[in-house]
RNA sequence: CGGGGCGUGGCGCAGACUGGUAGCGCACACGCUUGGGGUGCGUGUGGUCGCCGGUUCAAAUCCGGCCGCCCCGACCA
C-alpha cells in the first residue's frame, strides 16, 4: 500500500538531497540525460525557465550598455596559449577538433570553454581609439567544458550561459564596470529568481583563469552547501597585453585598455532547484515558472461537468487576458487529487480548485505552493480572479525569497574557534556557511580545504569589521571570510 | 586514473547459487468505475536477458574476453 504510493513520489528531500535533485529534475520533465556522457537535454519545461530568466537577465544587461553579439564556437588551439594564466586554467577541460572534411587539420581547433581568447582577438581589430570605447558585448551561447564529474544543470559538459566582455580606457573605469555587472547579477538573482546571496570578491585560489579580481554572487542550497551563481571578473590588462588590443587616448599615448568579463549560466536552474524544492519537488518563483497558474476542474456527476468547465474556461480567458500563464487541466480519468499532487510535483505556484460548490457561490479555490496545508488555500470571487491571482503571484515570489533567506541566515554562523568550524563542517553535505576571519593567507585556506572539504567562497564587499586573528594561524586578519563546502 | 557496485520490456527489480516455457510492480493502451489531496477493477501491448566467444541436447543462469553505466576520491560556471 505505501510501497505502491512510494512509487509515485519523487524521494524525499530530507531523506537523500542528490536522489531528490536528480529525481524532480526527470520527474518534472525539466531535462533528461544524453546518449554522450555529461551532456543534457533540457525539456520544454525546463528551457522555459531558461528562456525566462534568459529574456529578463538580457533586458537588464542591455540597459547598462552592452550589445549582444555573436563569435564562433571553434577557436584556433594557439589562442588559448597566449595568455598564460588562462591556458593553464582551461586546458585541461578544452575538446579539441582535429578532423575536419575527412582531413586532419593543420591547426586543432578548440570548442570554447569560454570566449575570452577569440573576443580579444577581434577586439584588436576594432579598437584603436579611445573614441572606440567603452566596448561592451555580450553573448548568449554555448560552451564546452569536459568534466570529469558531470551533474544535471550544476556541472554538464556543454552548458549554455551568458558571457560579457567589456574593454574601457581607464582602469577605474572597467573596476567599475565588474562591479557595476555584479551588482546587476546580485538584483536579478535575488529580486527575479528568489535566491538571497552572498556577494564579495573571490580568493587569489579561486580566482578565473587571467583574471586580476573576480567578484562572485553565492547562495546556499537547501543541503546547506554553497553554490557559485555568477562570476563577474576584472581583467586589468592581461587579454589586452596578449591580443595586442591597444588604442590611442586623449594625448595621442598608445594605451592598453582595461577589460572585464562576466557571465551566468544554466547553472542557475540548479540553484533554483535546490533553493526553492522540497519534498513534494519543485517550487518555483512565479517569475520564471512555465506555469504560474494551473487550473483544476472538479466535478462528480456529467451534469455538473459543464458548469464547471464553462466556470474553468471562463477563469483560464480572465488570466490569460491578465498575461498570466495559465494552464486548464481538462485531462480526464484522473482524480484531482492526482493532479494536485502532479503539478505541485512540476513547481506551478498557484493552483485554482473549481468545482460544483465554487460554481454555485461564484468563487474559486486558490492554492499557493509556497505553503502547506490549509493555510496554503483561500477563496477569491471568480470575478475578481485576475487581480487577485496576480497579487497572490508576487506574494508567492516574496514569500519564497523570505524562506530561502531565514534558511540561509540560519545557516550562517560565526567562528572564532577553529575546533568548532571543523565540527560544523564535519560529515556529509553541507556545513551552512562559516563566516570567519582570516587573514587572506593561500596557507591558511589550503590547511582549510584539506581538512574541512570546506573552501572560500567569497570575502564580502565593504566590511566594517573591527581588526581580529586569523582562525587558523591566529595572525591579524583585517577581513571576514565566507568558508563554506561548496558544489 | 585508483577504490566500490551494476547491466533482464520505457523505469525499478526478481530469476543466476542448483542450466530446462522470462516473471513482478510502475508506466503505457482500451473499457467500466471513481472524482474537493496520489480511485478501484478488468483486458491488453511491449523483452535478440550489455556485446562476442566457449561448455552443453539445452545458457539470463556455468566459463573466458570485451563494452558501457553509476557511486566514492584528484579538476570545475
Amino acid at each position: 500500500m505505501s510501497d505502491k504510493n512510494d512509487e509515485k513520489k519523487v524521494t524525499p528531500r530530507s531523506q537523500d538531497f542528490a536522489a531528490w535533485y536528480n529525481d524532480v529534475i526527470l520527474r518534472a520533465e525539466l531535462a533528461d540525460y544524453s546518449p554522450v556522457r555529461g551532456c543534457i537535454v533540457f525539456r520544454p519545461d525546463g528551457f522555459a525557465i531558461w528562456e525566462a530568466l534568459r529574456d529578463e537577465l538580457d533586458r537588464r544587461i542591455k540597459k547598462t550598455g552592452a550589445r549582444n553579439a555573436y563569435f564562433p564556437l571553434f577557436i584556433p588551439e594557439s589562442f588559448l596559449r597566449k595568455e598564460a594564466q588562462h591556458v593553464e586554467g582551461f586546458a585541461p577541460e578544452v575538446a579539441v577538433v582535429t578532423h575536419g572534411g575527412g582531413k586532419e587539420l593543420e591547426e586543432p581547433l578548440i570548442v570554447r570553454p569560454t570566449s575570452e581568447t577569440i573576443i580579444n582577438y577581434m577586439f584588436a581589430q576594432w579598437i584603436h581609439s579611445h573614441r572606440d570605447l567603452p566596448l561592451m558585448i555580450n553573448q548568449w551561447c554555448n560552451v564546452v567544458r569536459w568534466e570529469m564529474r558531470t551533474r544535471l544543470f550544476l556541472r554538464t559538459a556543454e552548458f549554455l550561459w551568458q558571457e560579457g566582455h567589456t574593454a574601457h580606457a581607464a582602469r577605474e573605469e572597467a573596476e567599475r564596470e565588474t562591479l557595476t555587472m555584479l551588482e546587476v547579477y546580485r538584483g536579478f538573482v535575488e529580486d527575479f529568481l528568489a535566491i538571497p546571496l552572498v556577494v564579495g570578491r573571490k580568493s587569489a585560489a579561486e580566482r578565473f583563469p587571467g583574471a586580476e579580481e573576480t567578484y562572485t554572487i553565492e547562495g546556499l542550497m537547501g543541503d546547506a552547501r554553497a553554490l557559485q551563481c555568477g562570476t563577474s571578473h576584472f581583467l586589468g590588462q592581461n587579454f589586452a597585453r596578449a591580443f595586442d588590443i591597444r588604442f590611442l587616448d586623449e594625448t595621442n599615448q598608445m594605451q592598453h585598455p582595461w577589460q572585464t568579463s562576466w557571465g551566468v549560466s544554466t547553472r542557475l536552474l540548479g540553484a533554483l532547484i535546490m533553493v526553492h524544492g522540497d519534498d513534494q519537488g519543485l517550487r518555483l518563483p512565479p517569475t520564471v515558472a512555465p506555469t504560474q497558474v494551473v487550473i483544476v476542474p472538479i466535478w462528480r456527476k456529467p451534469a455538473e461537468a459543464e458548469a464547471v468547465l464553462a466556470a474553468a474556461r471562463s477563469a483560464r480567458d480572465q488570466l490569460e487576458q491578465a498575461a498570466v500563464r495559465v494552464r486548464l487541466d481538462e485531462r480526464e480519468g484522473l482524480t484531482p487529487g492526482f493532479k494536485f499532487n502532479d503539478w505541485e510535483m512540476r513547481g506551478v505556484p498557484v493552483r485554482i480548485e473549481i468545482g460544483p460548490r465554487d460554481v454555485a457561490s461564484g468563487e474559486a479555490v486558490m492554492a499557493r505552493r509556497d505553503r502547506k496545508g490549509p493555510e496554503a488555500k483561500q477563496k477569491a470571487p471568480l470575478a475578481e480572479l485576475a487581480t487577485r491571482i496576480v497579487a497572490l503571484l508576487e506574494e508567492v515570489r516574496a514569500s519564497l525569497y523570505r524562506q530561502a533567506l531565514e534558511w540561509k541566515t540560519a545557516n550562517t554562523r560565526q567562528f572564532d574557534d577553529y575546533e568548532a568550524f571543523r565540527r560544523q563542517m564535519a560529515g556529509e553535505g553541507g556545513g551552512g556557511m562559516a563566516d570567519i576571519y582570516w587573514c587572506g593567507n593561500a596557507a591558511c585556506e589550503a590547511r582549510i580545504r584539506e581538512e574541512t572539504r570546506a573552501t572560500c567562497r567569497a570575502i564580502p564587499l565593504n566590511q566594517s569589521v573591527p581588526a581580529g586573528r586569523c582562525l587558523i594561524c591566529g595572525e591579524s586578519a583585517s577581513e571576514r571570510a565566507i568558508f563554506a563546502k561548496a558544489y
